[in-house]
RNA sequence: GGGCGCAUAGCUCAGUUGGUUCAGAGCGCCUGCCUUACAAGCAGGAUGUCGGAGGUUCGAAUCCUUCUGUGCCCA
């Protein structure tokens, strides 16, 4: 068959991943053999495929099809999460923008419904997209974060947490959302350096009109708020305030002036306005001195009737921000503004400034549930990848606090807890959670004393649960491990690996680490491998409004998927961002190139059965037995890498082993000459030799190993790459490896002769080499001197005493070589370079030296370590003597 | 403000428990080649105060101190 010269991947790539997928290979059922198990970090069910997920998962496939090569039983869940917020947003811009609808005029059950059908037509792109990339998932197994299944588990949770008392409901300073009209969690709030203006507001004394105190605050709209002005109490300047009261402009309210270390004397005038409602620390200090609290903006960032400033009333924040200038001026009560910058938390999703909110709220106590996380990876029981995450982790978890896991959102799991629709909303005595509206009710009735109680006189929690609130269960609920605790998940659980970015190290690695001991009393995964960054070029971060995130389909069009995960992984140390260019991919393209270039020489081959003759066949041993015990090697590295996940040095090892060793060496020792055949012994150790390079490059490259390996030999039904036995590695014959570096020295030094005097490739020259022991004992292998004489292109060589008429020497090793020249020899040029060559030598005898005769040097370094000075002494040496000699016999001046 | 990390070739980075004159890879660059697998290629080549300064050690890119620059996390 005639095979391209250039590798085409689009063909071949869905060929394959049809044929495995059509064959099971993905399938993963519980059985005897050792279990390696990965479960996908869940993609947002609306997201599409970028570089992050090509990254993440191209490393998950890497780790799953190695582990099925090594004969485990390989299980990879794929899924989605429901991504509450994010989806939510998505879905009420899209009812608005398409359907003209307003959620606000949707019941619940209606968002609901076209949330799914959302959900329907867009959700699960993204898995179809990591087919593309290769991705050996069971697919069957497919989860997703809404499933019947699995928000019955979330339920479970939740009403299990709270009869523990882990979990509970209380008023807190949260981070509101006045346009998603929703709770963020903390790293949902991005801040960043902004413009603000800095009001400095005077505050009359009670019963003057002139003396008072100035304030300053970013903040005007919320002084009505406002229920103390607080100062230091080391604060001189205040000292003799404290304890008196204050009025508040234009409303002229009175408050205290309190003392509390927590102001900052540098900041502003050193007194600082307390409004507990409108800001964490002001809360805290109200708490402590038991203030009241005025809350005068609603949900929607509006100013409300607690406000007593009437004029003010009903507008939004900045609205009221701005109205405030020109009435505090007109009091006299503003002393002056300033501009300065500050940092301004946004929502993440939908970037309005957050408001600091109090508000009832559920929350999960950290504080038992923390405990074991930490020590299972303090104590590598949850081993990072790389480990230095660790630091980053302990930061955390040592500082944990409650965690607020309602959300004021509709597309998530319902909260499962009702209230008495006769109490006030927000104002709940009573409070059922159960799994059920049923069983809630059966409780409603038992504590009301009332049988008669009926469903409609509950009401159910409006909100559902933040989206980590519901994946920190995905190790253990893919499996129905709540269901079916002695189910498969005995089998699966806990899971080998789990692969992520550091991103999301709170929001999700920690929260599964507390979960899987909370609930199966044992870690979720073994190992924790954290993925950098991918960011571009200019080390930006890559995102949708940059533009600057190539698209991950066109990429893989135009590369391959093998290119594009050779690209990717070939820059990808663990933990390390990735500054990602397509240059890299273009290195993938070039690999497969090049393996396919390698494919047809061998598959052009003519094959005989009679060797051309004894020199042949004694070379093409050598270059096999070669080879093959470099192969053990390149091998025993990988494994040594994998094991540490050291992904990218276990692919640059194959890499290097792959173009160097097989294609630039070892296929230029064993080609035939030109229409001449080959025999068949090393014919076929080839094509096995090969075969193995397939199966150890298939994790990083599934798809042209599969099709090389279908190439190199007919294969017999399900004899294909992906269902090989990892190669094994083995007792190595290093002895033979560097005998036959030393050959490639040689080899290398000639071709540097003839480039450096223009001496064409193809021209044979005549080399003889320097008699001695170990000349001889180097040209004792057997094939060594056949080999040298084909690479370097030679007419014959010699052994000699004497140096041949008219021709240039090298050194390679401890033995000196002569190459004849047709050509006049340049003898003040040779005696220059031999100076050189000898100065080189000197000063590392020297160094050597140095080390030997010092005492404590020989005594107290290794035995191994004094033993190599050694000898890198007796080959300088020799070496020297050499050179000196040919300086002798050139007549060099020395 | 508290904590963590990084600084090595023009660029991006490796360099494992200190041990070869150990300073390395890829890209880029330079020279010569369309050599009958591959120009997406082949054969060669150049490139560094290992951020600065001290210290420990027989020996430091590697360990310690400090300074400088830089990135991230938390507040």
């Amino acid at each position: 068959m005639e095979l391209s010269s250039r590798y085409n991947p689009a063909e071949t790539e869905t060929r394959w991943y049809e044929h495995w997928n059509a064959s099971g290979y993905f399938r993963s059922t519980p059985d005897e053999r050792e279990p390696f198990t990965v479960v996908i970090p869940p993609p947002n069910v609306t997201g599409i495929l970028h570089m992050g997920h090509m990254l993440n998962n191209t490393i998950q496939d890497i780790l799953i099809r190695k582990a099925r090569l090594d004969g485990k039983n390989a299980c990879w869940v794929p899924g989605t999460d429901h991504a509450s917020i994010a989806t939510e947003a998505k879905v009420v811009r899209w009812l608005r923008e398409e359907k003209k609808l307003r959620k606000a005029d949707l019941t619940r059950d209606e968002f609901m419904a076209y949330a799914y059908q959302w959900k329907d037509k867009y959700g699960g792109i993204i898995l179809q997209q990591l087919r593309r990339l290769g991705a050996s998932c069971d697919w069957e197994r497919t989860a997703f974060t809404m499933d019947k299944g699995y928000v019955e588990d979330c339920i479970r949770m939740f009403a299990d947490l709270y009869s523990k008392g882990k979990l509970y409901r209380g008023q807190r300073m949260v981070n509101w959302d006045p346009e998603a009209k929703t709770v963020l969690s903390n790293e949902e709030v991005l801040y960043n350096e902004e413009q603000s203006e800095l009001f400095y507001i005077q505050y009359l004394l009670e019963g003057s009109d002139s003396e008072g105190i100035v304030i300053a605050t970013q903040r005007p709209e919320t002084i009505f708020a406002d229920v103390a002005i607080a100062v230091n109490p080391k604060d001189e300047r205040y000292k003799h305030l404290v304890g008196k009261n204050v009025r508040i402009p234009l409303i002229d309210r009175a408050i205290p002036i309190i003392a509390d270390d927590y102001v900052d004397v540098e900041f502003g005038t050193g007194a600082l306005k307390i409004t507990p409602a409108h800001d964490p620390n002001d809360y805290e200090i109200g708490q402590r001195f038991q203030l009241p609290i005025l809350d005068t903006i609603d949900d929607d960032g509006r100013i409300n009737e607690v406000c007593s400033y009437a004029p003010i009333v009903g507008l939004d924040r900045f609205e009221a921000r701005k109205a405030m200038k020109p009435a505090l001026e007109a009091s006299g009560r503003l002393v002056k503004t300033e501009m300065y910058r500050t940092n301004i938390g946004r929502s993440e999703r939908t970037n309005s400034v957050v408001e600091p909110k109090l508000s009832l709220q559920w929350f999960v106590r950290m504080s038992e549930l923390g405990a074991p996380a930490l020590k299972a990876v303090l104590e590598r029981e949850v081993q990072f990848y790389p480990d230095s995450f660790q630091n980053l982790y302990r930061n955390w978890m040592e500082n944990l606090r409650d965690w607020c896991i309602s959300r004021q959102l509709w597309w998530g799991q319902r909260i499962p807890a009702w209230y008495l629709k006769s109490e006030a909303l927000n104002k709940e005595t009573h409070i059922f959670v159960a799994l059920t509206a049923e069983e809630a009710l059966e409780q409603a009735r038992t504590a009301t004393q009332n049988p008669s109680l009926s469903l409609d006189e509950l009401r159910q929690d409006e909100d559902v649960l933040d989206t980590w609130a519901s994946s920190w269960l995905w190790p253990i609920s893919v499996f129905d491990g709540f269901r079916q605790p002695e189910g498969e998940i005995n089998y699966y659980y806990p899971t080998s690996v789990l692969v992520t970015g550091w991103d999301i190290i709170f929001f999700w690695v920690a929260r599964m680490i507390m979960a899987g001991y909370e609930y199966k009393g044992e870690r979720p995964f073994q190992a924790v491998y954290f993925t950098g960054m991918v960011r571009d070029n200019q080390r930006r971060k890559m995102s949708k409004s940059l533009g600057n995130s190539p698209d991950a389909l066109k990429l893989i069009d135009d590369f391959g998927a093998d290119g594009v995960r050779y690209g990717l992984m070939s820059s990808a140390a663990a933990g390390n961002d990735i500054l990602f260019d397509d240059k890299l991919c273009e290195n993938g393209r070039n690999f497969c190139n090049k393996l396919w270039n390698a494919l047809r020489l061998v598959k052009g081959w003519q094959v005989t059965d009679h060797a051309e003759n004894e020199a042949v066949v004694r070379k093409n041993a050598l270059a096999v037995r070669w080879m093959r015990e470099k192969f053990k090697q390149t091998i025993a590295e990988v494994e040594a890498h994998f094991k540490i996940f050291r992904l990218s040095d276990a692919l640059l090892g194959l890499y290097g082993y792959i173009w160097d060793d097989f294609c630039s060496w070892y296929l230029e020792m064993i080609k035939p000459g030109f229409e001449k055949p080959i025999d068949r012994a090393t014919y076929e150790a080839t094509l096995d030799l090969y075969g193995d390079l397939m199966v150890a490059l298939h994790p990083f490259m599934p798809f042209i190993t599969e099709e090389i390996w279908h190439q190199l030999r007919e294969r017999a039904a399900g004899d294909d790459c992906m269902r090989q036995q990892y190669p094994k590695t083995g007792a190595v014959d290093e002895a033979l490896i560097r005998q036959v570096e030393t050959a490639k020295d040689v080899i290398a030094k000639v071709r540097d002769l003839r480039n450096q005097n223009q001496i064409k490739p193809r021209e044979e020259l005549k080399m003889a080499i320097q008699r001695s022991d170990s000349a001889q004992a180097l040209f004792a292998l057997e094939g060594v001197q056949e080999m040298l004489v084909k690479l370097a292109v030679l007419s014959e060589i010699e052994l000699t005493d004497t140096e041949p008429a008219n021709s240039k020497s090298f050194v390679s090793g401890t033995e000196k070589y002569y190459v004849e020249l047709n050509q006049q020899i340049d003898v003040a040029a040779e005696c220059a370079k031999i100076k050189e060559e000898l100065n080189y030598q000197r000063g590392f005898l020297k160094s050597v030296e140095g080390k030997l005769s010092n005492e404590r040097f020989v005594s107290g370094a290794p035995e191994e370590v004094v033993n190599n000075e050694r000898r890198k002494m007796a080959d300088a040496k020799a070496r020297i003597q050499i050179l000196e000699e040919s300086q002798d016999k050139l007549g060099c001046a020395k």
